[in-house]
DNA sequence: TTATAAATTTGTAATGATTTCAAAAACGAG
DNA sequence: CTCGTTTTTGAAATCATTACAAATTTATAA
């Protein structure tokens, strides 16, 4: 799917700007934070403003386009891959990875109490393998 | 458990602010943040400074004897309770909810390719009882 | 106890992510 | 094209957190 229909899908108006963030979500796997985009994005559109990253950003979530991912208490790391997963963070490195998660176990989990649930987030925080094996040494 | 065992249990020295801000989380249901941690102590003790509160929720952090929250990107919430659940976060009133959560089957979910696991956190957003309710008059 | 070293606390200043806001620019309907 | 709406922009303000060095408290040993 291309990062124009994605948006329609979402119902969000496809500015240049926008487009751009959302493109630049689907290729990345890295879970950028606002800085990074704004810093790679702006080579392409040279007037662009970091707070059109974070208006749009912050569109992008509320329309459920993207995922804000919170582990990093300082800043926000976004995430343009919808399906469902869990994340991990590396205290060492500090790098997020995708994680596979069993949708249908995640759903058993889920509170059944009159709390409407929006979105669920999954996250565990440890040592990733590369760091591991660096510590091995 | 007292404030006192519970850090001794981790391996805390019992300072007086360690203690006022372990009791004060053992004590509390709402997950506070720095902010109110601090503002509700000072009151006991009036030299505290919040840069201590921040160096003590560092260091019960790092040996788990409480969870930071980051649900909220901004600022962080911290949890004095150990025990396995997840939280409900309102996006409405932003009152962070304790839930049930079925530790087995969480476990099931863990990933098992290399990662060490220190952390898991699971959250739900969306709307609370109260809120809902509200909404629907 | 007393001296000395180590750990802890404190307050101020700096940092850095995010928000606010009003003006400028782009867009869309008629 | 023109008017009204949406979007973008940039500068300034805000707010949580961190850095750091001095001051205080605590532990240790003579």
């Amino acid at each position: 799917m291309t990062a124009r229909e994605h948006l329609e899908k979402y119902g969000i108006r496809p500015s240049v700007q926008r487009l751009a963030v959302m493109q630049y979500l689907m290729n990345s796997k890295t879970h950028p934070t606002v800085e990074e985009i704004y810093a790679d994005l702006v080579k392409e559109i040279p007037t662009l403003s970091k707070t059109t990253v974070y208006n749009t950003l912050d569109l992008l979530v509320a329309n459920r386009a993207v995922t804000q991912i919170t582990i990093e208490g300082g800043k926000a790391h976004y995430d343009g891959f919808t399906h469902i997963h869990s994340h991990f963070y590396c205290n060492e490195c500090g790098k997020i990875f995708d994680m596979p998660c069993d949708e249908k176990h995640l759903r058993t989990l889920e509170p059944k109490n009159g709390f409407i649930i929006e979105s669920t987030q999954l996250y565990y925080t440890g040592i990733c393998p590369e760091c591991r094996s660096k510590n091995e040494n």
